[in-house]
DNA sequence: TAGATATTCAACCAATCAGTTGACTAAGAC
DNA sequence: GTCTTAGTCAACTGATTGGTTGAATATCTA
């Protein structure tokens, strides 16, 4: 079984919108504090911190080339995350639910 | 785009170990609050606010029968959660990724 | 050396969260 | 009717969170 800790930190890290638009940004490749912080309306304090907690559950990771500090996005963990969801977002999927969508068609959520 | 804020109240929930062992509960079948509540080591009350995070989520309905609760899971919103971490999980994974697994091999957290 | 740039750190604040207890509502059992 | 069972609600607490500002630490530039 996945470590409880590490789901847990991993999703409360992506439980947020700031943390998930820096993700976005990311997977178009490394990018600096500064870059990450640019388009935020938010002091660079706060989106390091942000960024924090997205290292802290190693969803990124950082390489420091002399007073900037490169992020890149870290697959790993969020496979771990999407490992997890798996399970159930599978469950149930086939029968009941194919069904479930034909009835309700558009007014899904 | 997915509604972001769908997102974060799908990750907010899914980020705690007692709220995600009720999914785990439910992927079995439906149970009720006390079901839910009595693996818990916590007040029944307690358990009933985990279960109203999960409802307010979307990943769990309620049906109610006499004065006893019935808890199903929601996989629509799982789906969801899990649609949105395939992009970025998916990110890179099979070049540099694969080499990357094969060197740490065993080091993986 | 001095000044600007990139980033973090520490202290603080307001809001939210996870848990509790006690009182309440509603439904079954007797 | 009365007692018990199933569950919620309201009020409270302590811890965490998301943000701020101001100062500190490096590094680059001139």
């Amino acid at each position: 079984m996945v470590d409880q800790e590490t789901l847990d930190i991993t999703f409360a890290a992506l439980a947020d919108p700031t943390r998930r638009a820096m993700l976005a940004r990311l997977s178009e490749g490394e990018a600096t504090v500064s870059d990450l912080a640019k388009p935020l309306s938010m002091s660079l304090a706060g989106a390091s911190k942000h960024i924090q907690v997205l290292e802290r559950a190693g969803l990124v990771s950082r390489r420091r080339d002399g007073r900037q500090h490169f992020l890149a996005l870290e697959a790993r963990r969020l496979r771990k995350a999407h490992a997890w969801l798996q399970h159930y977002a599978a469950f149930w999927t086939q029968a009941l639910d194919a069904l479930e969508d034909a009835l309700k068609e558009d007014t899904h959520d």
